[in-house]
DNA sequence: CTTATTTTGATCGTTTTTGATCGTAATTCG
DNA sequence: CGAATTACGATCAAAAACGATCAAAATAAG
């Protein structure tokens, strides 16, 4: 029948439709409906609730990256960042990564390389605990509550005995006077990192710059690279220039592919 | 329902979330919240806490766990053992959790409770990781890719500086010498836990009696309590009736009613 | 063209869900 | 430790949704 076929299309691709609903697309009385329904759930179709319907067909995929992440626009820049911050990065390097978005970001772009990943982040721990490419090693400590990332002194205390050769951090706010984040704590984390690093590279999209928090993590001489998107202002550009940090500038609008929030 | 798929994605991706919150967010009264909340604690979804919710569903890697069939007679097991086990624990204790399902459960009836913890696995980590009302620790070190927990030489380090009121550790096998882990390196890191803690608690279900595996890891004077479910024949319940260890024997019908109307 | 059968839409009593109220329990604050 | 505040669960009435029933409309058969 021509009518439950086109039900079963609304059914699809909204995944739960209330019976008003249907009576409205569909311009038939809800008595109707639910007759069908009733067919449409013995031939396991679909399956009904009180209020509406759910599609329990195949290929229900599709929805749930529409619900996925509001895309924001800092968001963007993040992704940028990332995609650049990703260059630098060789098969079976030994890389540090801090926790924050634009991390979290970096570390999606680096899953299935085959790396040694050292962090102090849940989530992206968590990215890489499934792959059996990486080596994966987890700063242990306490976990901060609102970032998911161990610091404090078990953390200090286990960088001491590891060295990587790429360490990525993220900021909250950079300055003249160098880099800043909100926890002292975590700071005192990200020194160490630093420290055991042969390489620093901050990241930290242009909406950071300007800005300061509550602790200083590093001064500019202690930086060998900063990746920023290219909405940073030529002020700051210019100021950077006059260091030794090297400066990478990711551009905004490249041809990202499309499904970026794999959730795997 | 559409509203409590709704609902889920909002725990899901906050991690705790208060009633008020979701009251605005969905647009319906504070007593349907109350009462969908109750559904989704039922199924296992979502943990209530006194002011909100945390998500303890499936954080889109602990699928090891969730390999095994849904109506498995092995996961009642592991959940009254759990339910059990969680008797065990007051507030404010400070606890220790190795990887594995059994614990797994055991720290999902944990959520929301004020308790220090210290785990070594990834997926127990990510239980705690929104909660603000425990104090959580990782134990750093390599991740054991299949399972997600860290052990190896920096765990152990670090569980040297560690001490636990009660540490609960699972096993592959347990016979009439001691109790086996599968892997050697982990086998010395769960000797570590029991040396941090003032007493260690074993979890497993009855299928595991009788079997060996690779690596002794605890004799049985080394343990203090044992928790198996009552399927456990009686042979062995006279071998440890013989012996110091506790054994507490968890009920397999317990108020677990039937949610049948369960619709993910 | 008439009759039988099926499908549709409306009505109505019943069940389920919802939102508000209120007493109790837990948590916070002084 | 006690008071105030907040959160919780139980209860109940209103609202929404449901299934059953029946008559009208559409379709098929004779």
């Amino acid at each position: 029948m021509a009518r439950r076929a086109r039900m079963l299309d609304v059914i699809r691709q909204q995944g739960f439709v209330s019976i008003p609903e249907l009576r409205d697309s569909l311009e038939v009385s809800e008595s109707t409906i639910r007759r069908d329904l009733e067919s449409l759930e013995d031939s396991g179709e679909a399956r009904r609730t009180h209020g509406g319907v759910f599609y329990t067909g195949s290929v229900t995929t599709v929805r749930q990256f529409q619900r996925g992440n509001p895309n924001d626009g800092a968001w963007d820049k993040k992704r940028a960042i990332a995609f650049e911050a990703a260059k630098l990065v060789s098969d079976h390097d030994t890389v540090l990564l801090d926790g924050g978005s634009t991390t979290y970001e970096l570390a999606k772009q680096l899953v299935g390389r085959p790396l040694q990943i050292v962090t102090n982040s849940l989530p992206v721990a968590n990215l890489f605990s499934a792959s059996d490419s990486v080596d994966l090693v987890i700063l242990g400590g306490a976990i901060h509550n609102r970032t998911g990332v161990t610091h404090g002194p078990f953390t200090d205390q286990m960088l001491e005995t590891i060295n990587v050769q790429k360490a990525f951090l993220s900021v909250a706010g950079v300055n003249e006077k160098g880099f800043y984040n909100s926890n002292l704590l975590l700071v005192e984390t990200e020194r160490c990192m630093m420290r055991s690093a042969d390489r620093t590279i901050i990241v930290a999209d242009s909406t950071k710059f300007g800005r300061s928090s509550l602790a200083r993590m590093l001064e500019w001489n202690q930086v060998d690279t900063l990746v920023v998107d290219e909405d940073l202002s030529t002020l700051w550009r210019d100021r950077i220039d006059e260091l030794d940090t090297n400066l990478i500038l990711a551009p905004l609008n490249n041809s990202q592919d499309t499904h970026s929030n794999s959730i795997s």
